[in-house]
DNA sequence: AAATTTCTGAAATTTTACTACCTATACGAC
DNA sequence: GTCGTATAGGTAGTAAAATTTCAGAAATTT
């Protein structure tokens, strides 16, 4: 972002290039002073100060003030943030790196606030653990069968509407479902959902906050789609949940013991 | 910080433990909300917000924002050892989250000198795409699979050694075969990789620099396996992985033009 | 030198954060 | 029960900050 701004400086009205370079020699000072007080110290006016933050690509001053606390409490990514721009296929490829990256760190933020225990303790005690998801979550679904039933506990991946509300109707108490959905506005898995908890089931669900699925479950994992909603989205949420069940599934490890270790053992060594 | 509130919520009064619970919630949100949004999402008053943001030992609601702000953009300590025994769940599951994010800055970093552009090259001109990748990285190739067959070329996944050999026996010039192995160690890979370039198809590995299957291919992507070869299969290189083929999708769909984009959107419309 | 465009700041307007104050409910003493 | 006290929590008002409008100044072109 200082950077950019470094960058685009020739390119603004002398004023405001007044500011551009008070931003950039204070960055921190910057970040946490109001409006007017930039205005002062530039001497320049606060509408210009406005100008300068719309021609550096934002939306007011108020985003000036996110994007750049943002910024500088982000260390790393400052560094590599010289590539040449000319190149649009490159561009783009670490555009969607970056986007990947931010859904992680996202994710990383607010891990602390995420009901892990309580998901963990629910799978230790399991009956089976089945994971449901339809589209690309069938296959977060099918990953996460795939790492959890090495640690001895029955796992299955349903990854078809059939499937998910036919388990759901026999699933019975002790038995956990995790439905994987970013939206969460598939009906046909709320109402696996709501049927399977009728069963006594416990049900996690990693989906969207306000959706009818996260809704019924008796633990939730919200996995806000991040900014944008264009055509390719579902990508970094995506992400996400397959980190967010790496680290359920290292938790439940954990909490196993020695058992689920040797057997994680015994599953490579099978491999070899 | 979201830990403090979250420790902080039950010495708080009834309506400002709404505004906790919102905020652990909805963090990223809540950095980029003013008071009354805030206010309103949690049916409280504006002077309730302040008093809660004063009541976790802040100066106001502008202090809130700023440091609700750096902490969700910090990306964290970079001490992340192993994971051990002794950690508590919580401890693991940051750690794990931090080594998949580490992955992803690692990709990202040398992203500039990947064979980008030839494989997207490669790639516009393909009759077909297949996707090859065993176990965990069958799931990687199946989720590649349905992204890529949305921008028209025709894409198959293969996740089983026959399907494989099958395929790269009866591959034609044109065809592009991507294999995706994070050890590339499998012999059956390899001969299939071998099969596939005698035949004429050009052969993507996405995999260890080193391996005899990154010898055999055309271009390769490699992947070093920044983690430990421990106990847990390779979680974050599968990240790194389809973080990568995410990348080279945007990639392509931009190089293909309008075409691959209005195919993207028309699929997007199927599911609704 | 006139005309046009492009900056820039003063002032008005709107939005946002914060304060002062008032009310309803809960709880205890009498 | 009723009265007093405490306190959570809201209403309404205020100060300050961000944003818009507009008119004059500077620069550029013609």
């Amino acid at each position: 972002m200082l950077m950019q701004i470094k960058d685009l400086t020739p390119e603004l009205s002398r004023a405001e290039q007044r500011v551009a370079r008070w931003v950039v020699q204070h960055p921190k000072q910057a970040s946490r002073s109001t409006l007017a007080s930039i205005a002062a110290e530039c001497d320049v006016s606060e509408p210009t100060v406005i100008r300068f933050c719309r021609h550096i690509g934002l939306d007011g001053f108020r985003e000036f003030t996110i994007r750049l606390t943002e910024d500088l409490s982000r260390p790393v990514s400052n560094v590599h943030n010289n590539v040449s721009a000319d190149d649009t296929a490159s561009d783009a490829v670490t555009k969607v790196m970056d986007a990947s990256i931010a859904s992680l760190i996202d994710m990383r933020a607010i891990m602390s606030s995420l009901p892990v225990d309580a998901a963990v303790a629910a799978m230790t005690r399991a009956r089976q653990i089945a994971f449901a998801g339809l589209g690309a979550s069938g296959h977060v679904a099918a990953d996460a069968c795939q790492k959890f039933f090495r640690l001895g506990t029955p796992c299955t991946a349903l990854t078809n509407t059939p499937d998910i509300l036919q388990f759901a109707g026999v699933s019975e108490m002790g038995d956990v479902m995790i439905f994987i959905s970013h939206g969460g506005r598939w009906p046909e898995l709320a109402r696996a959902a709501e049927l399977a908890r009728r069963r006594g089931a416990i049900v996690i669900a990693l989906t969207d906050q306000g959706s009818r699925l996260a809704s019924l479950a008796n633990i939730v994992f919200p996995c806000e789609g991040v900014e944008d909603a264009s055509i390719y989205t579902p990508m970094s949420s995506r992400l996400a949940h397959l980190a967010l069940l790496d680290a359920l599934q290292v938790a439940l490890a954990l909490v196993l013991g020695d058992t689920a270790v040797d057997k994680l053992k015994k599953s490579r060594q099978a491999l070899q």
